[in-house]
DNA sequence: TTGTACGCGTTATCAT
DNA sequence: ATGATAACGCGTACAA
């Protein structure tokens, strides 16, 4: 029953013998490049399944037509760190949909503090490269990538000239919702952020400690809010959650006296935590406490409640970053997008109380 | 500033002769496979920085080692139905780190009804495939990756004999949890089940619906729930998530005549929405409920609760997936794994109100 | 419509 | 320690 140890596959010219046609001929039957008579591709394939071949060999095709059909995508740190967000299941979807018309793959890869991850980046057979995030690290990869001469895109990070970018109207949006709620009323207004940089600190952001941020996002959205409330304190979150979001939540609302009558989170998970914090302590969203959040993901467990939100188009930037990694690959040239969220009204902010 | 338009990139025998040397003495300097002359290779070295040899070129290693550091994970569907589940995400880091040793990275397939992925399948330069989950279509993933004489290895999944397995201890789990729910005296018990089927559609269980349901996991774990409790009512979620949980814990618990004392839900995400449900109705966990969970991950959202559950190990799982393909590609023989989860008790389980 | 010939860029073997 | 040589398996001009 079991195969005798190495019965060495079976290649397209042991098909091409069998079947009695050239090697080039039983090629193109299985790439279909070229009119091939009915006759020669029903023995071709015959042939084919005689000897067990299923196809040809996908690296000498790639090494052959100098593509692989992968495209690496490049993520900061663990994987879980990336998919904790919960906009970047959508932003992935997008990016294999945007580079569909490729028939390409996904690669993931992590730009770690390993070395060895560093060869990953410069031996993994792909064609081309889509870097997520922003790190001083990512500057290395991108460099790695570029030596490579293979076609980078950036989405939310600064990549240099000539490396397109897929951007976000952070700014703009934060301020979109920040005036939103000025415009129910609000004067009492505190921002919960997202991380300002990798030592992820909970707590109130000083000026000192805003000079040295290093997450691009978050300084941005708060340079929005504080654009409309230039006075508003703002206090980290060590991660985008609703456990993060309560524990800021309760900071925040726990002293009647100090409490504020709107709270403008920079994601909508830590909205929800806010939310539920609040609902803890017995005060009602939205009567006595406006929030609003950032995203416009679906948030799971937060019952009734729709979320005042600015949604970003997360699948629309993966499918855009993966549009243009096929533009570069076929030769074409390929732009920088930049992409703007669109307020949503929910039902989590009003008026303030009188 | 902009380079002419196709200098071809240089190959390892430019910098060959640039260096003066051969292409196998370039070769070894590159790969380490052999010793070299502090000389030669600082030359080798100045050459390929001169002119911008970034090493060797993945496809053409690839085909000549017959290797292209590429492990496959097919998932069902869309990525993001496989990510929604969170424990998708240990598994995969663990996967990562599984297949460390061999340097590889991780190539995302789906197997979707569309024609051109299957395409993808047999196209992909990968070394190895790792299923995840098992539906009718994964059978003919199989087919296609085995007839490719690929090393394959399927996670929760029946591939057939030869095929390694991951596996997990389902029914026996879901019966220890009733167990402890049994011995705190319950007995008005309800399950709260994953969808049986694609169709995913919610309500009751009956015996006829059970016999047509096709999703080993969720037959498994009611399985053991009615190990337990034969009598158990089983309520299916349409998916498994707090909101999906909430719903059936309205079905469940709104009716004070018929309400159950506990709930066992399949996953921890549905048993944190029963308790979302549970306490809207203004009922208190555990003393008016008791609520059990499956999988032991974070759940973001149940505030202080500390959800009693099976703990599974997932990423051990992934981890032994990774290995299990590592070993084969090694040439050792593979084998199955079978893991167990971990009862963890927590606070949302007490003995019912007398 | 089919066949001929060549090379894609490496790495492994073996000899030196 | 280094070099010559031969594949790895295929795709694609081009010719017939």
């Amino acid at each position: 029953m079991a195969a005798s140890s190495a019965p060495r596959r079976a290649t397209l010219s042991d098909v091409a013998r069998e079947a009695g046609v050239s090697t080039s001929t039983a090629s193109v039957v299985f790439s279909g490049k070229t009119k091939v008579s009915d006759a020669t591709r029903d023995r071709v394939l015959e042939a084919a399944a005689a000897l067990g071949y299923s196809g040809p060999d996908p690296m000498a095709a790639s090494l052959r037509r100098g593509r692989s059909g992968i495209v690496a995508v490049v993520l900061e740190g663990q994987l879980r760190a990336a998919f904790l967000d919960p906009v970047t299941i959508p932003m992935m979807d997008g990016l294999t949909d945007g580079i569909a018309s490729l028939g390409a793959g996904v690669l993931l890869l992590r730009d770690d503090p390993a070395d060895d991850e560093v060869s990953a980046l410069t031996t993994a057979p792909v064609d081309a490269a889509v870097l997520i995030g922003c790190s001083v690290r990512t500057r290395e990869s991108l460099d790695v990538l570029r030596s490579r001469g293979l076609p980078v895109v950036v989405i939310e990070g600064d990549a240099g000239e000539g490396v397109p970018r897929i951007t976000l109207d952070n700014r703009e949006a934060a301020a979109e919702v920040a005036r939103h709620v000025q415009l129910l009323g609000h004067t009492e207004v505190v921002a919960v952020t997202l991380a300002t940089d990798s030592r992820r600190e909970r707590g109130l952001i000083s000026a000192d400690r805003l000079a040295s941020a290093t997450v691009d996002v978050t300084i941005d959205r708060l340079a929005g809010i504080r654009d409309v409330y230039p006075e508003s304190p703002a206090v980290s979150a060590a991660a985008s959650s609703i456990d993060e979001g309560v524990i800021a939540g309760r900071a925040l609302l726990g002293d009647p006296a100090s409490r504020p009558t709107a709270v403008l989170a920079q994601s909508d998970l830590l909205a929800a935590g806010v939310i539920r914090a609040a609902e803890e302590l017995g005060l009602r969203v939205p009567e006595d406490l406006s929030v609003a959040g950032f995203d416009g993901i679906r948030v799971d467990g937060i019952g009734e409640h729709v979320l005042t939100t600015m949604v970003q188009p997360a699948m629309e930037k993966g499918r855009a970053a993966g549009e243009q990694v096929a533009r570069m690959l076929r030769g074409e040239p390929a732009a920088s997008l930049h992409f703007t969220c669109r307020f949503r009204a929910g039902t989590t902010t009003a008026a303030p109380a009188a």
